[in-house]
DNA sequence: GGATTGAGTCT
DNA sequence: GGAGACTCAATCC
């Protein structure tokens, strides 16, 4: 009998099942639960009791799989192939419904799902204890499923009308910009492809070659800013360019993804994709919101809360990857600077510099500022030469002044490459792990790329570990304490709420107390925290 | 129609 | 020739 006319009533089934689902001492497993979680909240039961994720257990076992369905992680843990759904309702022209399918097919169908994963479940648990995951699979990990679920059903509200005013006018702006660049180059083309414009660009305007591609010639940024004083098209193709990526991405797609009776727009924050434990956003990404040109940042004012009354709080870690590394590193120098609240940009510019904190220059700080953040890379003498503008032998210079006045840094980088080659594999604070086969390569650049990702794994995943734990200890509080605020964004080192009217001191004060509060490191942990009617309001911006 | 490439956005 | 992500438009197959 064909699934549909077995007349099981869609509200009576979810009625005899809910006891079930919202009793959190009957514990649940199962495969990506936070889909699971968000369905059914759809259908008004809050899924307790969730224990067990096979999904985020095959994360946490190899971050760097390319993905943790449960066809693979079935294949990889159990040897089993799962049964394609295409077995049961066909491929191409004479595929048919699920629910044309006989009820038995389908039945043993779902009935696989469960046993598999459960199955899996009991040899992924004993993994994860052999391998010393457990803590932070059950204690961070699988606490943080329902916290992200709730974060995408709150979503985030936009100022839909401040986009579409901002649209028109970039769309003025890019008509005007198209048609001076068609007279300057002497001819209509499609600016957006690559192809073309580097057709015109290098044959018809014989523009020099400054970088090429695997297929072709390079036009990119980087390209076009040092051939801009060879003609006066390239000015108009950057600003082109900016414009019409953030029109594209950001101001006319983000409207068409609110949803019609929330009136929010609801990002997935995915668990299982990065190697280092960071979360990831995508449908849309909301972690990568201009912020760094004029032009950019006008986007986030679009962000807002969803009742007018309402503010958002945007609260955000400060310099928290070189404070890890002062951590991690013991160096007393970068230990001293962060306890003495020092400018650490300005600290390390003059000691490399070997000048006094007040004599540092706009320039120097700069510059210290590029090797701090290239430290926590892995960055090579290239690499520094290449960003500060500078030849090698000066980048060399530059690096070994930087080590000699943080020796401590120093000798725990090495030790980090040296713990990957004798282990196979780093870890982060919370003892998250990430594979690193190719530290023994004989081949030069993949050994190279994986000395970096020993140095910037455990910085990055550490990071990550800390806010996810903050997260936690902050929605408990909300909850403890009653509040209807919500968390809605995390991006990275920073996390963005809605706070509702009322809130906003008590907000404050959980927020600020708990990211601070996460952990007890040698360096202090600094929390910038602010508050607007939009995004950038609350960035202080 | 899906995959790849090149570009650009963020931390 | 510095780490980690996602999306868009054009183009390829």
């Amino acid at each position: 009998m064909p699934a549909q006319d077995i007349g099981l009533d869609r509200d009576w089934v979810f009625s005899r099942l809910k006891e079930m689902l919202e009793n959190p001492n009957i514990k649940k497993v199962g495969q990506n639960i936070k889909y699971e979680y968000t369905i059914l909240n759809n259908y008004g039961i809050e899924l307790n009791g969730i224990y067990f994720d096979t999904m985020v257990a095959s994360y946490l076992l190899n971050p760097s799989k390319p993905n943790h369905n449960l066809d693979d992680i079935a294949m990889e843990y159990l040897d089993y192939k799962m049964t394609p759904l295409t077995d049961l309702i066909g491929k191409g022209r004479k595929q048919i419904s699920l629910e044309e399918v006989d009820i038995e097919r389908v039945c043993r169908y779902s009935c696989e799902d469960a046993d598999v994963t459960f199955r899996l479940s009991e040899i992924l648990d004993k993994k994860l204890k052999d391998k010393n995951l457990y803590d932070l699979f059950i204690g961070v990990e699988m606490p943080l499923v329902t916290v992200l679920a709730k974060m995408e059903i709150a979503g985030v509200a936009l100022d839909t009308k401040f986009l579409k005013d901002m649209s028109a006018k970039m769309e003025e702006r890019l008509e005007a910009v198209t048609k001076e660049i068609y007279g300057i180059a002497g001819g209509e083309f499609n600016i957006n492809s690559h192809q073309q414009l580097s057709h015109v660009l290098f044959e018809k305007l014989k523009l020099p070659i400054i970088k090429r591609t695997k297929t072709g010639i390079s036009t990119d940024e980087s390209v076009l800013r040092k051939l801009a004083s060879t003609h006066p098209a390239i000015w108009l193709i950057l600003e082109y360019r900016t414009l019409s990526k953030l029109k594209s991405t950001y101001i006319d797609a983000l409207p068409e993804l609110i949803n019609k009776k929330t009136h929010k727009v609801h990002t997935s924050f995915n668990q299982t994709v990065t190697a280092t434990g960071r979360l990831s956003s995508s449908e849309p990404n909301l972690q990568n919101i201009p912020i760094k040109t004029d032009i950019g940042r006008e986007i986030r004012k679009a962000f807002i809360p969803l009742k007018s009354e309402d503010t958002l709080i945007s609260a955000d870690y400060s310099q928290i990857e070189l404070r890890i590394l002062a951590h991690f590193s013991n160096d007393k120098n970068l230990i001293n600077a962060f306890r003495k609240g020092h400018d650490i940009h300005a600290y390390t510019a003059a000691r490399v510099f070997d000048v006094k904190e007040k004599e540092v220059t706009k320039k120097m700080r700069a510059q210290a500022k590029t090797v701090n953040f290239g430290i926590i890379y892995g960055m090579s003498p290239y690499g520094l030469s290449r960003d500060l503008g500078i030849d090698v032998p000066q980048a060399e210079e530059f690096i070994e002044n930087y080590f000699e006045r943080y020796p401590g840094v120093k000798l725990y980088l090495e030790e980090q490459i040296e713990e990957a080659r004798e282990q196979g594999y780093v870890t982060t604070i919370l003892n998250r792990r990430r594979y690193i086969p190719e530290i023994n390569s004989a081949n030069m650049k993949m050994k190279q790329f994986s000395e970096r990702t020993a140095i910037n794994t455990p910085i990055q995943g550490s990071a990550a570990d800390l806010i996810k734990v903050a997260m936690l200890n902050i929605a408990k509080a909300i909850g403890e304490e009653g509040l209807k605020s919500k968390m809605m964004l995390q991006v990275h080192d920073e996390l963005l709420f809605e706070v509702k009217k009322g809130e906003a001191k008590q907000m404050r004060e959980i927020i600020k107390r708990e990211m601070e509060g996460v952990f007890r490191l040698k360096v202090p942990i600094l929390v910038r925290i602010g508050e607007g009617k939009n995004w950038l309001e609350a960035e202080g911006r």
